[in-house]
RNA sequence: GGGCGCUUAGCUCAGUUGGUUAGAGCAGCUGAUUUACACUCAGCAGGUCGGGGGUUCGAGUCCCUCAGCGCCCA
């Protein structure tokens, strides 16, 4: 400890600057390992970071420098407080995002159905048509893309000086990553908390793939209600129903009204016919029927919407789901048992001339059509808008079809889910309320099977019976030490690869992870689950993260380290906001507000662009504001100049103990550089950087334009005093411990300053304590600097108002006050007149605070 | 519809448990200027703390209510 802060040497530039630091503290970083994770460190000795792996086929924006800027700030505070940190760094490159990004980018699709070409190139330029190539061709170009993705990522990170120890970079598509989701995957299935069922399931028709609940976004679009009138089946009227969907009445199971409802009670447990296709269904109660809307009674479909599903589950109503996963209807068979129909052949026939292998909206089109004519349609259509399921990334509505997925049991742990959300330390605190109103939204299980290319596959193979029907029933799984497996080219135990979907044989199963699946588990691929590094850095200290994916990253890693470990992942969390432009909008590629980050850093300094990410608290949203960078830059410059000027005095001697600052204006600046520690030390360790940086930013001006010049003739005297030894003691241990506190928010410029008096890296000293100083009074700090400073203003003040340099010489003071700021100003008289050029000064006690202020050669100038 | 957050100087934001005259930076204005720093320094000006009501000796801060903005969920 003592040995890192006792200075070695004094070498000053003659013209310091920011500019270069970036490259050269970088590369000597890199070069003594100073961000090196001590593997033989022990759990209480480790601060672990689970670092968010950001989507590498996103672009590049000034949001990584904010949103990265925070976790790093944090990691370098504790390692400079003695903790083993953890700070490894991954890349979320699978996925559908990449998918896309590599379609767009060579002009080619993939299409499982061909078969690999080995010597396969994709065209320089993408063609207007993208060129359909095999599925394993397609995943070698986004292995490809990705790979030089993640360069230009590291790039920026190491700009910024993030202290990640890159000897623990992982991608989520790698063999390790694949094999931790594997055997994540394994464990849940032993232990049931996983399976496939053949089930509803939202539906992208343009990506033809299944999508969870967290990737939904309601869209306001425009629809219709439709008055359609439904017959009772006993003749004694109609009961009229309003629906945006029309074209789902041939998937009508139920109507629906509130139980409460006067107006349909009666009707309850009757039955109605729907119109066109004769099918007799029951009337039933729900709560989830909104009386205020439309006619208050609903159909249930199988399925248009969430809604029809949880009715459907419980109604325990039957299954009548036409809508293909290319979004078209399927062939439908009215003679069928389910069915209580009055004439199936009239059914069948409307039905395959009207609605089978059409779109939703020429089925629409053609249902409205024939209601209208029937007469089955009251009133006129009345076009609405209202909110309407969408994939997240997709551009269409989505539709809920039946197919086979993988679920992860998530509604059935509901309870234990939340307490695990109140169990953990939020930063801001009020961001629990997200978690807590996700998890308790939550309507389907965790759908974790996507029909997509570029992902981890589900290691399990099914057997194909002798009538080459595939047996869902007798799952093959992977054994755990041959993790990682690809079941489309890996064979299951027991069979050859010439069985593979012949009768008898096997097919593995198709499908590829959720991307969340895998990225659930960053602990465990970061810390290397299954090797001794686990135990030293599980469950991990802190989650940093944005608040948009609470309900995606944060949840699902809660939910997979609950299920594995009956723990919580990390202890805390901490999420950053968003970055707005200066207009106070989201920043957003299809906007094109998005800033680009490098040129920032080439021209502020990647230090300023840090002061300025470190300037947003934590969960709030803050606007990119150029402004802050040019005063980062400044304050990185005042560093380097402060600092040159109190070490380029100090040269020719040793500098003096701490026991021998004596001055009572010395001493009562380290008693407020005391509290000042303190509070630094306290904000860094609730998460309040910006805090902690607004604090010593503070101190530190007021230090160099005031403290400074109220000693610099004192320190920088001739002769080798007392009160000069003590203000040339003063003045080291406070820059010493200013360059410290900096050193978290602006790595290159402190450590540049560090390196002129000391041997090794600040980010490699220990903290500033308050053993540092001299034994202190620290309940009065400021008395003797407080009235000093107000005097020494108000002679500022009237050289100010005079106009005349500061320089200028004073005649007189006379300061009127009462008796304890007069004592205090007597402490330091000497230093204010020499700081002053003061000729002259004279106090008297008075009640009132007066400074009377006489400039030589000029008129008596009085201020207050 | 439910929830969360925000609303303080022209702009960006601090303001810890209610307690002197509400702070900072930027921008503006007035000046200074060769001995650390023009990427500087000093000074000035600028606010009925979103509106209304309440609790209190005392409210930017606590309570109620209204309005606007943003986000999350349904």
């Amino acid at each position: 400890m003592e040995d890192a802060l006792t200075p070695t040497h004094r070498q000053v530039p003659d013209k310091p600057t920011v500019d270069g630091l970036e490259e050269r503290w970088t590369n000597q970083w890199d070069k003594e390992k100073i961000y090196r994770f001590n593997r033989d460190a022990t759990r209480e000795s480790v601060f672990s970071i689970d670092t968010p792996p950001p989507t590498v086929s996103g672009s590049l924006h000034i949001g990584h420098v904010f949103s990265y800027t925070h976790p790093d700030v944090v990691a370098r505070f504790w390692r400079m407080r003695g903790k083993d940190v953890f700070y490894p760094m991954g890349w979320d490159d699978n996925g559908l995002p990449t998918e896309r990004r590599v379609e767009n980018f060579y002009g080619v699709r993939c299409d499982p159905a061909l078969p690999y070409d080995p010597k396969y190139r994709p065209p320089e330029k993408p063609g207007k048509n993208k060129v359909s190539i095999s599925r394993k061709n397609f995943v070698e170009l986004c292995v490809e893309l990705t790979a030089t993705d993640e360069v230009a990522f590291k790039n920026l990170w190491r700009a910024i000086g993030v202290s990640v120890d890159w000897g623990f970079e992982y991608s989520t598509i790698s063999k390790e990553a694949q094999t931790v989701s594997q055997r994540g995957f394994l464990q849940m299935l032993t232990r049931g908390e996983v399976y496939s069922a053949e089930a509803p399931t939202l539906w992208d028709i343009d990506f033809r793939t299944a999508v969870s609940q967290a990737e939904l976004e309601d869209r306001e679009r425009p629809g219709a209600y439709h008055r359609v009138a439904f017959d009772r089946a006993d003749n004694a009227g109609t009961v009229d129903v309003d629906t945006t969907r029309p074209e789902l009445l041939a998937s009508c199971v139920a109507l629906v009204a509130h139980p409460e409802d006067e107006r349909y009670r009666p009707l309850l447990g009757t039955s109605v016919v729907t119109p066109l296709f004769g099918v007799e269904v029951p009337i039933l109660a729900h709560e989830l029927a909104d009386p205020e809307k439309g006619t208050g009674i609903a159909m249930i479909c199988t399925f248009g919407d969430t809604t029809d599903v949880v009715w459907w589950r419980e109604l325990n109503l039957p299954t009548r789901a036409f809508i293909g996963r290319d979004g078209r209807f399927l062939p439908a068979d009215f003679a069928d048992d389910g069915w209580s129909v009055r004439d199936a052949e009239l059914a069948q026939e409307f039905y395959d001339r009207e609605m089978l292998n059409k779109t939703v909206n020429q089925a629409r089109a053609g249902i409205v059509d024939a209601l209208r004519s029937t007469g089955a349609l009251i009133g006129d259509v009345r076009e609405i808008t209202h909110p309407v399921k969408f994939y997240e990334k997709g551009e269409r509505p989505l539709e809920i079809v039946t197919s086979r997925q993988w679920f992860v049991r998530t509604l059935e742990h509901r309870d234990e889910l939340l307490a695990r959300g109140e169990e953990l330390r939020w930063h801001p605190d009020y961001m629990r309320h997200r978690y807590r109103s996700w998890v308790e939204g939550l309507n389907v299980d965790w759908n974790i099977s996507r029909q997509r290319f570029f992902g981890v596959p589900f290691p399990a193979w099914y057997p194909v019976d002798e009538n080459g029907e595939i047996d869902f029933d007798h799952l093959m799984l992977a054994h755990d030490e041959d993790l990682p497996v690809d079941p489309s080219s890996d064979v299951p135990a027991g069979f050859t690869e010439d069985q593979r979907g012949v009768p008898g044989g096997f097919v593995g199963d198709p499908d590829v992870m959720d991307t969340w699946a895998t990225s659930s588990l960053s602990p465990q691929i970061a810390g290397q689950w299954g090797t001794e590094l686990f135990q030293r850095v599980f469950p991990m200290d802190l989650r940093p993260q944005a608040h948009d994916i609470i309900r995606t990253w944060l949840f699902a890693t809660i939910v997979r380290s609950h299920f594995q470990f009956d723990s919580l992942p990390f202890s805390d969390t901490l999420i950053s906001g968003f970055i707005l432009d200066p207009d106070r909008k989201k920043m957003s590629k299809s906007i094109g507000n998005t800033v680009t980050p490098m040129p920032l850093i080439e021209q502020f300094g990647a230090d300023a662009l840090r002061y300025w990410a470190a300037g947003g608290r934590p969960g709030a949203d803050t606007a990119f504001d150029e402004g802050q960078l040019k005063i980062g830059r400044r304050l990185g410059i005042k560093i380097l100049n402060a600092s040159k000027f109190v070490l380029g005095r100090l040269d020719d001697a040793e500098i003096p103990a701490p026991s021998e600052v004596t001055e009572p204006i010395d001493l009562d600046l380290l008693a407020m550089l005391a509290k000042l520690i303190t509070a630094a030390t306290d904000d860094y360790e609730n998460y309040d950087y910006a805090r902690a940086l607004e604090r010593s930013e503070s101190f530190f001006w007021s230090f160099c334009d005031d403290y400074v010049e109220l000693v610099k003739i004192r320190a920088y005297g001739e002769d080798d005093t007392a009160p000069r030894r003590s203000a040339r003691a003063t003045l080291a241990i406070t820059l010493s411990v200013l360059q410290r506190l900096f050193a978290p928010i602006m790595p290159f410029v402190t450590d540049e300053v560090w390196h002129w008096w000391h041997q090794h890296s600040v980010h490699a000293a220990p903290w500033p304590t308050l053993q540092e100083l001299p034994t202190l009074e620290v309940s009065g700090a400021g008395s003797t600097y407080g009235p000093v400073c107000e005097v020494l203003e108000a002679i500022r003040r009237a050289k100010s108002s005079a106009k005349v340099s500061q320089r200028a010489e004073v005649a007189s003071v006379m300061v009127r006050a009462p008796a304890p700021f007069l004592a205090s100003v007597a402490l330091c008289q000497e230093d204010l007149m020499a700081a002053g050029g003061v000729a002259t000064l004279t106090t008297r006690e008075e009640t009132e605070l007066s400074v009377e202020v006489v400039l030589a050669d000029s008129q008596s100038i009085g201020s207050q």
